[in-house]
DNA sequence: CGGCAAAGGTATGAACGCGTAACCTTTAAA
DNA sequence: TTTAAAGGTTACGCGTTCATACCTTTGCCG
């Protein structure tokens, strides 16, 4: 008879789903988190400002003193720069200065501990299930419109911005789904993939692929074929999944 | 020009998704919602105990100071109630029990203020997203005996018990994905649902329509015939979602 | 050229949440 | 009647976080 069922009530470990340990982290580390992911989604792009801190520190419902600290941490690897002054701010270092502060060793560190077909499997979930909602209740002039925009600015993109656009992309599409909920958890999902993606080298060549995959997507989505936007959104998917899989280990 | 936007870096809200606010609770509300996720997903069926404070403590990795305000909390709103000495405990309170504690006070302020399109919408994407990976990667032996098990348990339930058993079949699908992180967010969006349909009658008629559909639903699951199970749970679901929908303003 | 406004940088002290640790009390099975 | 295991109680202390104020830097605009 197991340990944790002294009793013989017959319940297992039917609660280990739920019963995750309480706070991942402290009020610091939810904010670093946030903010790495803002980063990592390509929110605010290389060479741009955070919001000012005061302002950070209300939206994120932290005290200023909180928030710098994790600025500080930011700072020191080498993702962020601050200056001073008016029009001054934090800005988002570029990736490449990035890597070379720190010679990605923080990149390493966040992406050891993941598991990686929980994310790839999560992740294939949000994305289908977004662009099927999308495709089945319709958009409208204004929603459609902001597709359309997302997905041409992916088609002119220089190669350094093109992750960018891509993750703004799929972003816009979670959104449009309806379902706050639903976009939130594809921002977390996401960042992590792009951590991820920043490991492994980028090819022409699925790029294109990846393009050709948007534009049939977006052509589902927008003539309403649920069926169509869900294969073209798998088949997409797999196709990261499979680079991915493939790339570490 | 907009407030938030002063410097015309163009990029008006694209934080929001993300920069919510920290710290939706501190600890202690953290397991407290943990603890009604157990209760209301009917993980501990009513009559049978919780964990002891002790063990429930660590596993929450708070302290027992902190989980017994928690525990405080729910038997003042009739939801457990405890018991000294050996073989004592926390008890889960039948819903009839709970019910009449309260007049239902709790369940009501629970609810208001969810946003309920957000909640069917996101149920449905992960609980396709769900049939469609067992389905599609298929289920070892041992697996696919769960999910017949759990559905067998649902065939021959009392009324009293059909939420619970129904839940506990869904969230089994939910860990055979083999994502956990669609696990958990399968199990906090189905304890907010379960918190709805607690405000609706609960028809006869509706329970047989499931039944089909769950039998037919883990047919298709069980033979790897991915569109089918897709198809069938996207029924089940709207199904769900169109009585709620209805009786919900 | 000088000042203003807005940004980051610094310091302090109090408040609060939470954990640790020890103890008491109750209870039913052995 | 003993005892183990459960809930009930208390006290103290530490670390985080907040609130608030003030200083310093810097570019634009009058």
């Amino acid at each position: 008879m197991p340990d944790s069922d002294p009793h013989g009530h017959g319940h297992g470990d039917r609660l280990a789903p739920v019963l995750r340990p309480v706070r991942a982290g402290n009020g610091f580390e939810e904010a670093l988190e946030q903010i790495l992911q803002i980063v990592r989604l390509g929110l605010v792009p290389g060479g741009e400002r955070l919001p000012a801190e005061r302002e950070l520190a209300q939206r994120l419902r932290i005290s200023r003193v909180t928030l710098r600290e994790v600025l500080k941490v930011l700072q020191d690897q080498g993702l962020v720069e601050s200056r001073r002054g008016r029009y001054g701010g934090t800005f988002v270092r570029a990736r490449a200065e990035a890597a070379g502060a720190t010679g990605g060793a923080a990149l390493r560190r966040r992406v050891e501990g993941v598991d990686i077909e929980d994310v790839l499997r999560f992740r294939e979930v949000l994305e289908v299930g977004a662009a099927e909602l999308c495709a089945a209740h319709g958009l409208s002039g204004a929603r459609a419109g902001l597709l359309r925009e997302a997905l041409a600015r992916t088609q002119d993109a220089p190669l350094a911005e093109y992750r960018r656009l891509d993750t703004l992309l799929h972003l816009t599409l979670a959104e449009l789904s309806g379902s706050p909920t639903l976009t939130a958890q594809y921002a977390a999902v996401r960042s992590t993939v792009n951590d991820l993606l920043d490991c492994i080298p980028l090819l022409v060549r699925n790029l294109e692929h990846s393009q050709r995959q948007h534009t049939a997507l977006v052509e589902a989505v927008l003539t309403g074929d649920a069926d169509g936007a869900r294969g073209a959104m798998r088949e997409h998917c797999a196709g990261t999944a499979a680079l991915l899989r493939g790339f570490l280990t």
